[in-house]
DNA sequence: TTCGATGCAAATAGTTTGCATTCTA
DNA sequence: TAGAATGCAAACTATTTGCATCGAA
């Protein structure tokens, strides 16, 4: 389990945004680097390390890179259920997978303070959902089972 | 992923209680089975697979017992946080990691409610705790760092 | 005596690490 | 040109599967 200090999330919103944090902290910005984060910002969904790969990209770099740029805190992975893990540019974005039908939904900011405010009256801990979601049913999934 | 269709938890008060159940499904009592409820059932915590056939036991065959217990209801697992599946007796129980410090807090069943409630007023999802629990800060590690 | 369960070995998925080479700053 | 990043191969963790043998009912 390779912890690894992660910074305070630091919200880039493009590409080229990200490339100057990288620069300010005097971090080197390499070719595979570039078109990981391009690979990451154009996707519309978290991405494993074997997509983010691709044909072209060697796997060992690229979980390097993630990981580097997620202790930078410009990346973040979830575990939308069992599987590999999946990666996004950071964002206060949460998520809810459903354990039937594979389906997730994703939470703005704010969305689930309700949850976290009843988890903290449940048992004082301060969670979230970007890493780990919730899971469950979705209201078609856990709607009665049509009958026959 | 091997779903493989888990039947409604089969709370099973005791070892003895275990077997029983496999006895009235026609299934076979083993002692390598008998063994590994044994340990299901004295450990005060989930235990992962490793643990549970110790030096004794073959890890495959632990493996597809525990599968086994689990798809007619007498197991359960859990995911804390990352590092390998937790195995326990069914039960309704639910629970919340810290991600700093691992600490596991347990709930009881419908502790809860007010969580899930929640989560369904805010996307409609019928979430549980008991798989994938709850991850967080612990009201210690959650605590602003002591000025050193 | 039969079919399910076992042990061993090998395969698999996901991820990490060692090391010589390459490239950025 | 020094040190960081890369690619390749190998190691590692968690889990699954094939197959011949064994054992419970």
């Amino acid at each position: 389990m390779t912890v690894a200090h992660v910074s305070a999330p630091l919200h880039a919103p493009t590409v080229a945004t990200a490339i100057s944090a990288l620069r300010a902290r005097g971090m080197r910005v390499s070719a595979a680097r570039r078109l990981l984060l391009e690979a990451l910002y154009a996707a519309a969904r978290p991405l494993s390390a074997e997509e983010l790969a691709g044909e072209w990209a060697d796997l060992a770099s690229v979980y390097r890179n993630l990981e580097t740029l997620e202790e930078v805190g410009l990346v973040r992975h979830v575990h939308l259920g069992h599987g590999p893990g999946l990666y996004a540019p950071a964002s206060p974005r949460e998520y809810a997978v459903c354990d039937a039908c594979g389906a997730v939904h994703s939470f703005a900011d704010g969305e689930l303070d309700g949850v976290r405010a009843a988890v903290r009256a449940a048992c004082g801990y301060a969670v979230g959902f970007g890493h780990f979601p919730l899971v469950g049913r979705c209201p078609s999934c856990d709607a009665p089972e049509p009958v026959a």
